[in-house]
DNA sequence: CTTGGGACCTGGCTGC
DNA sequence: TGCAGCCAGGTCCCAA
C-alpha cells in the first residue's frame, strides 16, 4: 500500500530515468484509471510532451510537463510504476513509452489507482494537509490540527487534509510509538503526548523511505526490488503477535473500517 | 461544519 | 472440493 514514503521512494529512483524524457508513445490496456480528460484526449495531449519535473504531494506523483500540464498519479491501494519490466504483467493497466525506448507500467491489481492529466493541479491535489517532512511543519502545526478534531487519533492522521501522506501503516507504527491510544479523541492529547506523536511521526517515516518503504502487499519499487521498511514495523498488521516492548498480544480494531493494530498495555485507553 | 459508514475493487485466506 | 465471507485500505460519496 503506496503511502508517502513508498511514493517518495518511487519518485526518488524513477526521477534519474525519466526527467528530460519525452513521451513518444501510450498504450491503453485498461481505461478505468483514466479519471481526465477523456482517454483520447489524454493519449494525443501527453505524447510529444518532455517531463521536466517530478515531484511528490502526499500520496500524489507528479510529472510536471513541458507545455505546463501535469500528469498525476494516485497508486491507491495496490498500484505500482515498473520501470522496464522482465516478465509481462497482466495487471498493466498503462503503458508509457519514452525517446530512449524506455517503458514505464502502469499496473495495479486492484484497479483503484487514478491518472489524470491536467493544466490546473490544485484542482486535483489542493485540499491535501501541510507535508509531514518540510521544516515548516511544527509541533506547533501538529498541534493546531488536532485540537480541531474530537474523531480517534487515528482517523484524523488517516485524513489527508489534516496531514498529507499517512496511510494506515505508518499511522499505526506512529502511534505506537508515541504510546497513544488509536481511539483517543485527537483533541485530548496533552503537549507532551503530541510532541511525541510529532516525533515519532517524522521518525516512521524517514526511517521507512531510509529503507525504500515496505512491501506488505503488492509495493514493488520501479526496478522491481521490495521495500524492506515492513521488517522494522512493530504493530502494523501483527495482530495476535507479541508486542516488541512488553510482549503482551497485539490487537486489533476497526475504525473507520480499517484495521488497527495496537498494544493494549503499551497504548492505554484513558479517555476516550 | 464534522463525523462515521459504505462503496469501489480484486485476490488471498479461513472456515464450514 | 467448493464456496461464502472476511480482510487488505486510499479516497469518494452520502447521511446524520
Amino acid at each position: 500500500m503506496p503511502e508517502l514514503p513508498e511514493v517518495e521512494t518511487i519518485k526518488n529512483e524513477l526521477s534519474p530515468h525519466i526527467i528530460g524524457r519525452r513521451f513518444t508513445g501510450i498504450a491503453i490496456c485498461d481505461a478505468k484509471p483514466i479519471r481526465q480528460p477523456s482517454v483520447e484526449e489524454f493519449c494525443r495531449k501527453l505524447v510529444g510532451q518532455k517531463i521536466n519535473s517530478l515531484k511528490r504531494r502526499g500520496k500524489y506523483l507528479i510529472f510536471h510537463l513541458s507545455n505546463g500540464e501535469a500528469l498525476i498519479m494516485h497508486l491507491r491501494m495496490s498500484g505500482a510504476l515498473l520501470l522496464n519490466p522482465e516478465q509481462p504483467d497482466s495487471y498493466a493497466r498503462v503503458i508509457f513509452y519514452f525517446d530512449n525506448n524506455d517503458q514505464l507500467v502502469f499496473t495495479d491489481r486492484r484497479r483503484l489507482g487514478a491518472l489524470w492529466l491536467v493544466e490546473n493541479k490544485q484542482a486535483i491535489i489542493g485540499k491535501l494537509g501541510p507535508e509531514p517532512l518540510v521544516p515548516e511543519f511544527t509541533i506547533n502545526t501538529l498541534a493546531e490540527r488536532l485540537h480541531k478534531h474530537k474523531a480517534p487519533i487515528k482517523a484524523v492522521l488517516l485524513d489527508q487534509g489534516t496531514i498529507a501522506g499517512i496511510g494506515n501503516m505508518y499511522a499505526d507504527e506512529a502511534l505506537f510509538k508515541a504510546r497513544i491510544h488509536p481511539l483517543r479523541k485527537a483533541n485530548s492529547l496533552s503537549p507532551q503526548e503530541i510532541q511525541d506523536l510529532y516525533q515519532a511521526i517524522r521518525h516512521v517515516l524517514c526511517s521507512a523511505i531510509d529503507n525504500k518503504g515496505a512491501s506488505i502487499d503488492t509495493y514493488k519499487r520501479p526496478e522491481g526490488e521490495i521495500g524492506t521498511a515492513h521488517f522494522n514495523f512493530s504493530v502494523a498488521h501483527r495482530g495476535g503477535e507479541p508486542c516488541p516492548v512488553c510482549g503482551t498480544p497485539l490487537q486489533r480494531l476497526a475504525i473507520r473500517n480499517r484495521g488497527s493494530y495496537y498494544c493494549p498495555n503499551c497504548q492505554e485507553a484513558r479517555q476516550t
